[in-house]
RNA sequence: GGGCCUAUGGCGGAACUGGUAGACGCGCUAGACUUAGGAUCUAGUGGAGCGAUCCGUGCAGGUUCGAUUCCUGUUGGGCCCACCA
């Protein structure tokens, strides 16, 4: 019989899917857990792409070896179906949001279903249940309790062309993240979570966690700590004060001018009766400037002198205060100190506004800031000093005067929370007439999304809810008219703290169980793409610490080990995309090469991290060799012979791939571990028969990568059980312990002839072997011997 | 502009804390077998040369008995952040 992967991988499809082979009891504490979790998909309209199967395909592999390891496994899977492009999907295909999510859901578990991915079915969820949702807005409810959540009109980023705000984490270069559309800043009434309350804590728990290097780097830039001094300068003629933050107090002395940023409160209140025209109309203009528009203008520093001055504390002299946008509002105080010789934009600027400059640094500062360490000068009882002594005296010094003190501030912002949406889970709220807004009590959640007929986002940034039924929107408190909050949540809400509702999915009175969130937390492995690596992974962190802070889960940080899958290029090595051209479907390859192929492909192609691209001779590469296995059970008189007693031919071969493995598994290196599966097979064709009980341990290995066929010839090797839940393949160290070493002997570092040696022959003998030999002495004859090295089991080296 | 990652045969990729570069696979070449299949099996395959040998891990240096591995500089590719004071 041929490999008939069609039928073998539906026989066993229907047969997992029946028995539920992969169901988790999550109460069952007699064993180790081990929870890995995929990150959740969005079902989109396309369905699977190549690149879903490759960070599900590892997340599934070392699950199945961790069930053999006596493991209790949690292996969840799930739908992130809240969202924009669910909503835009369903706009353009004229459909209902909650009908055509349904049916992408329904595709998409088809999919995943038909790649053989051994999940626990029972603990599926979708963030657009009402019975998930009501426990996204019981948190939201609780973070509104502990002052975490609160409205506010703020400047945001506004996308005309989406209908909606987005978080500054959703706009790159002034663009939305999604679709590319130019976003405005204008002010809007939002909600907001207080996230910066947690940036120090978000910050620092980074340290030692067992993530992508490069992730955690992203993360500490994004929340972005940096110490520094506030300086108070006063206004002459004037009680008013303002504060600058500046991280380089050292260079105080040459403060020539200080900046502030046109939203700054202080602008209004202090211009001067003659530049007060001038002013506000730079203001306006500034305010109106899109974020696309600030940074095309090449970072031309523009600005507007306020009419006023102040002084410097530390030396009584006289500044200048100017408006200008380069200053940004929102981060620091808004203001700041001005020091044209040591910084690059204040130089642009004070050469631009012809202002004084002091250089308070050596160095050469006629044609650009000089910004490097050096000795101060002009700098009074500084002189002399390097940066960080000046800083630690000037910082004294002001402090003394009541002038300064240490603060820390972040990059990291408050993260604007709700969008102007149909398509998310409503907001807990009820906005009521005098501005105040009222909970809506515990008791009544889930508050379910209204049926609307017509839920397009309007371009005026209204939220589609306030054409919502009256029967909704309107609302009665203790005797009180309201109205229901008509802002959605964003797509990042409901996957914040999904892999929480896995654990104890059908609760209807909590989260989850507190005794199995205990047990099961934190999530162990956690795989998927590395564009999460802010976003949603900061999120996370910053829900779980808010859980943890009130009590309902018991770790600090909620995923353990968290790795990304390198994307899947098309076979030209470019992103594979509709308009390039080089899109592969999954479905098509699962027809015509089957699930197992497409498995083993994907992890044998190159490192899990690695971007790699596709190949067509690939597949057939990873076909050919399941066909090469599979005949090991199927025509085992024309490979190898099945023997029940070893012969000790295949000892090594074998307990090397075991351990190999094994060890691979753990690491996410598959495509070495696969490379060892086929060493070992290159071996029983060779051996011609085969030790039965390693055949099945092969076969329990190659099971992992390709679970059909490894149940298929599992079940031909005569066993009733399936192999989920068999024990593990262990390896005999012992006999990976060679009595002899090839040694390469070499003369001044060039390799001239390999030697055999016993692992425990002298250094000494060796040497001596090493000179008698007749083909080195072929290169050493006429020198001296100037020292030799001599490496057990590696290398003897001859200098001459 | 700043930060991080990366560069190895015709191709995807191996190489542990510096110690025989190219595991494994694809492709290619030759042979065997034939039930003519999407075959399969066996052998060979970094480059140059008849050869002994020489040259080879982006490029230029350095450290070392010995460097794909460590250091400095540089170039190409990728990712992230980009006025954060």
């Amino acid at each position: 019989m041929a490999y008939d992967f069609i039928n073998i991988e539906k026989k066993w499809r229907s047969y997992w899917e029946s028995h539920k082979s992969y169901a988790c009891d999550t109460k069952d504490f007699s064993k180790p857990k081990f929870y890995a979790l995929d990150m959740f998909p969005f079902p989109s309209g396309q369905g699977l792409h190549v690149g879903h199967p490759e960070g599900y395909t590892a997340t599934d592999i070392v699950c199945r070896m961790k069930r053999m390891q006596g493991y209790n496994v949690l292996h969840p899977m799930g739908w992130d179906a809240f969202g924009l492009p669910a909503e835009q999907f369903a706009i353009k295909n004229n459909q209902h949001p909650e009908i055509s999510t349904k049916a992408n859901i329904a595709n998409f578990k088809n999919q995943i279903q038909s790649l053989g991915f051994s999940y626990d079915w029972d603990r599926e969820i979708a963030t657009t249940d009402p019975s998930y949702y009501k426990w996204t807005q019981w948190i939201f409810l609780q973070m509104y309790k502990n002052d975490l959540a609160y409205v506010a009109d703020i400047p945001v980023n506004y996308c005309p062309e989406l209908g909606t705000v987005l978080a500054n984490e959703e706009v790159i270069d002034g663009k939305s993240e999604r679709g590319g559309y130019p976003v405005i800043r204008m002010p809007m009434r939002q909600w907001i979570l207080r996230i910066t309350r947690y940036a120090d804590r978000l910050e620092k728990d980074l340290e030692g966690m067992d993530w992508p290097k490069s992730t955690l780097l992203m993360q500490k830039n994004w929340i972005g700590k940096s110490t520094g001094v506030e300086i108070t300068f006063k206004i002459v003629n004037s009680e008013e004060t303002f504060k600058v933050f500046t991280t380089r107090v050292d260079t105080l002395f040459g403060c020539t001018y200080c900046c502030l940023a046109p939203e700054h409160p202080l602008v209004k209140k202090l211009v001067s009766a003659e530049q007060k025209e001038a002013v506000e109309e730079y203001v306006k203009k500034a305010a109106s400037k899109s974020d696309l528009a600030r940074t095309s203008l090449e970072k031309e520093k523009t600005g507007v002198y306020l009419g006023v001055e102040a002084i410097n504390p530390i030396n009584g002299e006289v500044i200048s205060v100017y408006v200008a946008d380069y200053v940004l509002g929102s981060y620091g105080s808004g203001a700041v100190m001005a020091v044209p010789c040591h910084d690059e934009r204040d130089y642009a600027f004070a050469k631009k506004h012809n202002i004084k400059m002091i250089q308070v640094l050596e160095g050469d500062v006629s044609e650009k800031a000089m910004v490097d360490d050096g000795k101060h000068i002009n700098s009074s009882f500084a002189d002399g000093m390097n940066i960080a002594e000046a800083k630690e005296a000037i910082t004294k010094k002001l402090v003394e005067l009541g002038a300064g003190k240490v603060v820390v501030n972040y990059k990291l912002r408050d993260w604007i929370f709700s969008r102007q949406r149909y398509w998310g889970e409503p907001i807990p709220v009820i906005c009521m007439k005098d501005g105040t807004t009222v909970p809506v009590p515990e008791d009544q959640l889930p508050l379910v999304l209204p049926e609307m007929e017509k839920y397009a986002p309007s371009r005026d940034g209204k939220p589609p809810l306030e054409n919502a039924p009256k029967s909704w929107l309107n609302v009665t408190v203790n005797g009180k008219e309201g109205t229901r909050e008509t802002n959605t949540m964003p797509q990042w809400a409901g996957s914040s703290w999904y892999y929480l509702r896995y654990i104890d999915p059908k609760n209807e009175n909590a989260i989850g169980d507190p005794e199995l969130l205990k047990h099961w937390l934190p999530v162990d492995l956690y795989i998927g793409g590395a564009e999460h690596a802010v976003l949603h992974l900061l999120y996370a962190r910053f829900w779980h610490k808010f859980l943890y802070d009130i009590g309902i889960v018991t770790t600090e940080e909620p995923f353990k080990k968290v790795f990304h899958q390198g994307m899947i290029l098309g076979s030209n090595g470019e992103k594979m995309s509709k308009s390039r051209g080089n899109v592969v479907n999954p479905d098509d390859i699962i027809h015509s090469h089957g699930a197992d192929s497409l498995r083993l492909f994907e992890m044998f192609a190159g490192p899990l991290n690695e971007m790699k691209p596709w190949s067509t001779t690939g597949i057939d590469g990873a076909y050919n060799f399941i066909k090469r296995v599979y005949r090991l059970v199927d025509e085992p008189d024309y490979v190898a012979r099945i023997s029940d007693t070893n012969d000790g031919s295949l000892d090594f071969a074998y307990n090397a791939m075991i351990k190999k493995v094994t060890e691979d598994f753990e690491n996410l290196a598959f495509n070495t571990a696969i490379a060892q599966m086929m060493v070992f097979t290159n071996e029983v064709y060779k051996a011609k028969t085969v030790y039965n009980p390693y055949l099945e341990g092969f076969v329990q290995a190659f099971s992992c990568i390709c679970p059909f066929v490894g149940e298929e010839m599992w079940e031909k090797l005569g066993h009733k059980e399936i192999l989920a839940y068999t024990p593990w393949p262990k390896f005999d160290e012992s006999k990976l312990v060679k009595s002899t070493a090839k040694v390469a002997v070499s003369v001044n570092g060039k390799v001239r002839d390999i030697m055999e040696f016993s692992v425990e022959e002298s250094k000494e003998n060796m040497e001596k072997a090493a000179l008698a030999n007749p083909k080195i002495q072929a290169y050493t004859e006429g020198k001296t011997i100037r020292k030799v090295i001599v490496v057990p089991g590696k290398i003897v080296n001859i200098v001459c």
